[in-house]
DNA sequence: GTATAGTACATGTAAGGACAAGTTAGAGGT
DNA sequence: ACCTCTAACTTGTCCTTACATGTACTATAC
């Protein structure tokens, strides 16, 4: 009740419906008093009532019928306020469903609500996405970049969007060039990880594949590399594949045709993540070969829990659900203020399951 | 460019900048003409264009700097004009993220967003999220209801939200009382599918687990128990098992348990979805007993494709991103005025893997 | 060359008046 | 009992005027 000297008269109607509204003198459905009365009431012009109906309208306060009056749009039981934008590259497969969930659960929890897209990994999507939630009245992005180890052609758009005041909090990968909260995975670790459990099964002629156009993939593949040097394994030649989004489906099952094919073939396969690992099992079922007897597999993610053949597949657990909840955690803190721009690292997990074979 | 005589003036006003926005004539972030060149360009006074300025700004469109001007806010490339609500009662796990992938995937090549959420399957949450939407600005919801078998109280709430002209389209199943667009699948026809399957293959002893807070498990129960009457087929005394969501981790194995027990066990059992499948599968090999040989199961919806045992589960096939992609066109169609309020069944399919044995 | 004050112009707030148009309820006629 | 008209009241549109407040630029003083 800061009866501020300045504050414009239209405001302190406006404070004075909102009033009305929340305490539930006036209840969802019920008739304000009218514009001549409030006029009266805090003698000053219909105008000024105006401004004040006016913009309490186009909050979403209340509603006006010609002739009849004007009514209360308000609902103590709409827990549901404001909205945060979520962004990633896929909404089904891989660790998204988890995310999504994980995300979804808590914002609702505290009274937000999701606004869900993916760019399938389209930069233009991306762009269009962007560009279009600063029209609707969003408070925050959540936000896996797409292409993250390509250029961030979208700079302009994010600053653009950071300059209204909204959120920004990044999962999974982020942008070198634009500080902000993020809550990643150390993919990094990741990769060292799996690679040093498949070297110390006794392991030396080990393949990896990756995808490239993300962050996530080019750390995994310095993990990979980062092992092998560590242990002093040398890389074969032809042994490390790379792929991207626009033959991300066709790819790793030629490359590992490709693999197979060699006099010398690896005994162990690092996969970007498993769903990937499911196309290179069946390149190698194909074949006539077994997994784990003739080539051990790793994956990554932890998001096929079976293998078609019966066999579980050992990968790096990615903590989907967790991190969504700590993305959506954080963006409700730097919403409510409590934090600045808080970022996590989670550390990667090996589960061992029974893909791999101990030489 | 219908200049009608009752178009009021700020009307005219705001086609203009809308026209200047849309034509981009005046670019995202550039100036509009002062207030007082638009007084003197329409020949009305500065309160006429203000109002007109207001409502754009409020829609989005420009936006104001004191002592500076006034500004777009209009992108061209900002593909996303619109929020289509979706409410699920859970979004990750089940049929969901298929359907929810396909309403997304339609909805944002048509330039609408998906304002996503799930209600746990508790009603409470339904009626708050119902209650907020209308806050928003929401064109249109896709929803599948909560504990649809159950009293719909949020009656009211759905009533109300179409008196503000916001489209519905459910999904998965629909309220009897409320009549509206539908994409449904026939789970009568499904649960007579799955089990007239087990009768020709030479069951007798089948026994059903059915959740019953919705209509899905109402609608596969009746279709069991008219297909086990078509056939003149018996129905044990305790055969049929009934959970709802409370307890819907818990009875499916423990019911499990209790039909193995019994001195006459039943040589087949249909399972109101592929999830619970997989826990009573989780019962059989936990008492020792083995899928098929022992035990026929059949599931619904496909959902898990893969099962631990390396058992592929026969199952009846829920179209979800077909479903998802079909609601999301029901509703831009009407939306964009195309239809009034179309309904679809989808039939279902069985899928027959290795989960059931010929007797 | 660099501050500073002035001024021109932008939007923000506010008053007051006039008439239009839609709703409601009651008076009056049939 | 039912219909119709009207008066009263509601919000909608539009005008004029005045001063406040913030921005940008320029002429002036130092």
């Amino acid at each position: 009740m800061t009866e501020d000297i300045n504050t414009p008269k239209y405001e302190l109607v406006k404070d004075y419906v909102k009033h009305l509204l929340k305490e539930n003198v006036i209840t969802y459905g019920g008739k304000l008093p009218s514009e001549h009365e409030l006029m009266e009431k805090f003698e000053v012009s219909r105008h000024t009532i105006r401004q004040a109906f006016g913009e309490l309208t186009s909050e979403g306060y209340i509603f006006k019928e010609q002739g009849k009056g004007t009514f209360s749009n308000y609902r103590r039981d709409a827990k549901y306020k404001q909205i945060v934008a979520v962004l990633t590259t896929y909404i089904a497969g891989f660790v998204f469903p988890g995310i999504i969930s994980g995300i979804e659960e808590t914002l609702s929890d505290e009274g937000y609500m999701m606004l869900l897209s993916n760019t399938n990994n389209i930069k233009e999507r991306e762009a269009q996405y962007l560009a279009s939630i600063s029209e609707h009245n969003v408070v925050g992005l959540i936000i896996e970049p797409t292409k993250s180890a390509r250029e961030n052609t979208n700079l302009k758009l994010l600053e653009d969007i950071r300059s209204r005041d909204i959120k920004f909090c990044f999962i999974n990968a982020c942008y070198d060039d634009f500080s902000s909260a993020y809550v990643l995975l150390d993919d990094y670790k990741g990769g060292y990880m799996a690679t040093e459990y498949l070297i110390q099964l006794g392991h030396r002629r080990i393949a990896g594949i990756f995808k490239t156009d993300d962050k996530q993939g080019i750390n995994r593949r310095a993990g990979f590399v980062a092992a092998m040097e560590k242990y002093g394994v040398p890389i074969q030649p032809g042994f490390i594949g790379e792929y991207e989004t626009f033959n991300m489906y066709d790819f790793p099952y030629m490359f590992a045709q490709s693999l197979l094919r060699k006099e010398d073939r690896p005994t162990a396969i690092f996969c970007y993540n498993d769903v990937y690992a499911l196309m290179v099992v069946q390149a190698i079922n194909d074949s006539g070969l077994r997994v784990p007897d003739d080539i051990s597999i790793i994956g990554y993610d932890d998001s096929t829990s079976i293998l078609q053949s019966g066999i579980k597949l050992t990968t790096i657990m990615h903590p989907k659900k967790e991190m969504g909840v700590q993305a959506a955690k954080y963006m409700i803190d730097m919403l409510e203020g409590r934090l600045e721009k808080p970022q996590i690292v989670y550390r990667p997990e090996l589960i061992v399951r029974n893909s791999c074979k101990n030489l």
